[in-house]
RNA sequence: CGCGGUGUGGAGCAGCUAGGUAGCUCGUCGGGCUCAUAACCCGAAGGUCGUUGGUUCAAAUCCAGCCGCCGCAA
């Protein structure tokens, strides 16, 4: 098959390489245009781009799909290459319904949930702010709505206790490789059993916010748990900027402590909420590079009691 | 030229403002002790203090340039 490929992230690529790698062609990769990013606007290609680049596909950047001067060449280039397939895994743009309908097959998506649940920009934050147990990839024959489209091929993988958004991401993404490969097998073997999604089980996974960003120590200590796992924690240790990559919860409680005081200074432990209390695994201070919190605290002695945020 | 931090044995840091003996908490190696629920004692190895140049009798420390890492902002 000839098939058009379009994502931007680093999530995207195993799906890409699945595709480059195997007996289909891929004739074009479409990724979002390279933004300004980093110290000194240093324009980055999206990791989709540089890997497209290593196959040697071309690739197209439209600033929008849907209007302007790009949109219309970007639909000419599509109709010109005539693919049988799209395959768009987090592209971050809708798909309009021109270019929905162009290929033989339509378009196919790999979303990072188990739909109908966690539909949207940001799922894998969500299980994981939610504290859910499980979670999957699932692919999707693409409709108008945001992904709302009947499912193709489901898999499920369950979530570890203290599994960080990277790590979760990474499986996830190494996932929507092997979904995507046995979606297609199925397409060509006219196996696949489209199931539609049941819309009153559904939930949204809206886009995150820096501010959610910040440690709440009024919160339970699952929830600051959550907070970090989800989309990694920030708070305030005298005056600078703390991030928090990583933690796991305390056994017992410190009922007597204020929240957000450390109360294991070996540990790094900080009370929350409800009586327990968080462990920070993994932290980085204000212009120091990410480091695991033993190695924090041989340069850095706390005091008992000390106050964050 | 967006704002700012930082670079010191293998790790994390102090020392720099007021230049003059390389320090702390660990790790590693050797030895001792023995059960102290991340053990304790003794000893040792290991550093061109990011780099280049300048000032100086003397620079980790002061000055200038360069390189690297990072936080904020986008």
């Amino acid at each position: 098959m000839k098939i058009v490929f379009m994502g931007t992230p680093d999530f995207a690529v195993p799906c890409l390489r699945t595709l480059a790698e195997s007996s289909h062609e891929v004739a074009a990769v479409f990724t979002q245009p390279d933004k300004p990013k980093g110290r000194g606007y240093k324009l980055i290609p999206t990791p989709v781009k540089a890997a497209a680049l290593e196959y040697g596909i071309p690739v197209y950047q439209p600033l929008s799909l849907r209007k302007g001067g790009d949109a219309e060449e970007s639909m000419r280039i599509l109709r010109d290459t005539a693919p049988d397939l799209i395959v768009v895994t987090a592209y971050g743009q809708i798909l309009p319904k021109e270019i929905l309908e162009l290929p033989k097959y339509g378009c196919i998506n790999i979303h990072a949930s188990l739909l109908p649940k966690y539909r949207g920009a940001a799922p894998i934050n969500w299980v994981l702010l939610n504290g859910e147990k499980e979670t999957g990839v699932t692919s999707m024959q693409m409709s108008e709505g945001l992904d709302t489209g009947d499912m193709l091929i489901k898999r499920a993988t369950p979530i570890g206790e203290n599994e960080t958004y990277e790590e979760l991401y990474a499986r996830l993404s190494a996932m929507g490789g092997e979904v995507l490969a046995e979606t297609i097998d199925a397409l060509e073997k006219g196996t696949l059993a489209p199931e539609v999604q049941d819309d009153s089980l559904s939930c949204y996974s809206p886009m995150i916010r820096k501010e959610m960003s910040a440690l709440d120590f009024t919160k339970t200590a699952a929830e600051v748990h959550n907070t970090i796992r989800g989309v990694t924690g920030f708070t305030m240790l005298e005056g600078k900027r703390l991030k928090v990559f990583a933690s796991e919860l305390a056994e017992g409680s410190f009922d007597s402590a204020e929240n957000g005081s450390v109360v294991d200074t070996k540990r790094f432990a900080v009370k929350c909420g409800d009586g327990r209390a968080v462990v920070f695994r993994e932290v980085q201070p204000e212009g120091k590079k990410r480091m695991k919190t033993e190695d924090f605290l041989r340069g850095k002695k706390l005091s008992d009691g000390e106050l964050l945020g």
